[in-house]
DNA sequence: TGACTTACGAAAAACTTACGAGTATCCTCG
DNA sequence: CGAGGATACTCGTAAGTTTTTCGTAAGTCA
């Protein structure tokens, strides 16, 4: 990468910082001092060529930092602020080689948090997203505002690590980012994949590089319901193949 | 996501930090400077389809701001000041076709559980269980005295659903019975599988039954952890496999 | 009825793309 | 060492798209 190209790149991503969104292409030519957008234009197809970014085309501000310093996730779970960070001593108990593991007593009493169970995922069908007047509990992490969780039928999803009979904890939206779990309607066809947008295309991508992507044109028809937040599997005897 | 969305989103915000409840449309007209209310709903419905609010049709003030499900998720939740902490109507979002889930109210205030963080299930080595001094949050159908939480790393498990960054709950015992789900060392090698005992047999089969399955013969250093109680993931962007 | 929220339609403004072309720098080959 | 070539870097302008905005009429709720 040359000085030029990561200037470009540090503006692009100190803007963001501050700013909370993309900039322009003009107001990455004259943050960078550049007097056309043509330049501009140059840069951002090297460094995506490079991999740095992504555009979406003809999108306004539609630049999208590969690698965005989204903090790991752990942290903010546990992280200051949180009352699980007390972190108090759990003598959790090793439960390595032949020992056996002291149980361990349960922490707190805090407010729980459930979420409507909206529907089911059909696997290959189009979604039946009924009301099922239930709820089900989640970790506050997958809890939120108009989030609903969903129980999957079906095995159309065993290449994302989800399987018949897990729960998707679901933030609906219909829009996301490159990179962003969502579950989505492919023709008629709801399914749970990585979204990936590059330029005109939209890839939807298996959890496992070894699986083939969706590349999603023009005639299909395509809706995001929601982006995952989370995903639940319940284990007890003879889980899963309950047959139908 | 706009300078003038954020804009809008950032006047909602902090109306609602000033007065205690929502604006009306014609308040975030005067607020951001729009001649008309037309502008109002435009950005509104853009905000709901990037999932950063949601409304409740026809009901004055009815807005309901969501936090961003990517990271700052479970701080801002139970902040105060979210309206998920006081338990407010939330509205889960359009999810089907024509159909709207209707606003769903939500329950609290149950107890909220958590188990310890004990390790990492290493994947295909031997258990490194050390303490981690740390909790995580659980539906309380995984909760029990003595559970502990892995996390766990690697893909060897991915037959059985399970992924690199899953949190698998484990019930520590060292007995199982047909068709559970188990966490077992077998030749050193940590693994989680379906438990079945035939005789004098013991098998340990895949969720898929594509898979092959192991059949533990009495040469075999064969110690079972415990039982799995239930799995869990959390999504973000970039989630599995991003360098390393 | 009064206060709000929704629903179009349409035009202006803001941005992104595409194309053509002109320096400057660095490397290689004869 | 100098000529060619390949790259990096820079301008400018004319489309082509999307966002932003306005206004007005209709629908809801208490």
């Amino acid at each position: 990468m040359t000085p030029k190209q990561k200037r470009v790149l540090d503006f692009i991503l100190s803007f963001i910082e501050e700013h909370g969104f993309q900039p322009s292409q003009l107001e990455i030519a004259q943050g960078c001092g550049f007097e056309s957008l043509g330049t501009v234009q140059h840069y951002l197809r090297s460094l995506e060529r490079h991999g740095l970014l992504a555009r979406q085309s003809n999108a306004k501000r539609g630049l999208q930092l590969t690698n965005p310093p989204c903090p790991p996730f752990a942290e903010t779970l546990r992280g200051a602020g949180s009352p699980f960070a007390k972190g108090g001593t759990l003598s959790a108990g090793t439960i390595a080689k032949g020992e056996t593991v002291t149980p361990q007593p349960l922490v707190a009493s805090i407010t729980f948090l459930e979420l409507p169970l909206v529907g089911i995922v059909a696997a290959g069908k189009p979604v039946h997203a009924f009301e099922l007047a239930d709820a089900i509990e989640v970790p506050s992490a997958m809890a939120g505002p108009g989030n609903v969780v969903y129980e999957v039928r079906g095995d159309s999803m065993v290449e994302m690590g989800i399987m018949d009979g897990d729960y998707v904890a679901v933030h609906p939206q219909s829009v996301a980012e490159n990179g962003q779990t969502v579950i989505a309607e492919v023709n008629g066809s709801i399914t749970i994949k990585k979204y990936q947008r590059k330029g005109n295309t939209i890839q939807l991508l298996p959890a496992n590089a070894a699986m083939s992507p969706i590349t999603v044109t023009e005639e299909d028809e395509f809706h995001i319901r929601g982006i995952l937040v989370g995903s639940m599997r319940f284990y007890r005897k003879w889980t899963g193949k309950s047959s139908t």
